[in-house]
DNA sequence: TAACTATATTACTGTATAGTTATATTTGCA
DNA sequence: TGCAAATATAACTATACAGTAATATAGTTA
């Protein structure tokens, strides 16, 4: 017992490097711009063109050809070419289940807000 | 039926708008930078004053308040004051969810890079 | 009251990056 | 071969923001 006597109550703690903890902020830097959300939130488990994205999205083919190499580069989506088109898809479901985590935590924060001002009301 | 006779495959999207999109990419943000993963990291479940932190993580005064006023802001830390000190928690235990997510991800990625590696070894 | 300490805030700088326009590249087709 | 379509890329602009230095604010102590 050597470490462990300072207070008692924090638990040890693991080392975190600044290379690990640069490649966990990267990832959520990914998931961090509302329109590469849009287009994993687009493209679900289905496989899309780049010009299906673009229609289903409103924005512009440059921008989302872009978005696109940003999401294949970190291994998020796969990408199919065939022809003059290059279809992409999903590769790594684990991106939803973070979604998903954010998504319920939100929910339970504006039901917080809602019965707190729920229980105001009376007072008006 | 009728919007579910297109391709029979994607299964029907839940709408998303930009502002929820914009919740979520925010959500991410607050994430997505090393020094304020650092600072969530290093409170764990303990509760630390600024100068604590400054030491533990070896970064600037100004720099840690602003993180930590971010993070406030965000409703990820709470704050407690007492006298000269300000005294922070995370208090928002969701948070950790998401990084240990991340991290088993991270290691399952590079454990399949490393086998990979492996089988690569004989033909030297 | 004056000096000191802890924290917050302001102003500034440099860097990263989202969006856009224009262009390059590749493939299919007349 | 030449044109058209789909995608990728390069260059540019504007914005956001992390880090820092200086200063403000508030509490503590001599």
């Amino acid at each position: 017992m050597k470490s462990s006597e300072k207070k008692a109550k924090a638990k040890k703690k693991v080392e975190m490097s600044d290379e690990v903890l640069e490649m966990i902020a990267d990832r959520f830097r990914l998931l961090s711009d509302p329109m590469r959300l849009r287009i994993l939130h687009t493209l679900g488990d289905e496989e899309m063109s780049v010009t299906e994205l673009v229609k289903a999205t409103g924005a512009g083919q440059a921008n989302i050809s872009k978005h696109l190499s940003v999401l294949l580069n970190a291994g998020v989506v796969s990408r199919r070419k065939e022809g003059l088109n290059s279809f992409y898809r999903v590769s790594d479901e684990t991106i939803f289940e973070l979604c998903d985590a954010v998504c319920s935590h939100l929910v339970k924060q504006l039901e917080m807000r809602r019965s707190v001002l729920e229980k105001l009301k009376p007072l008006k």
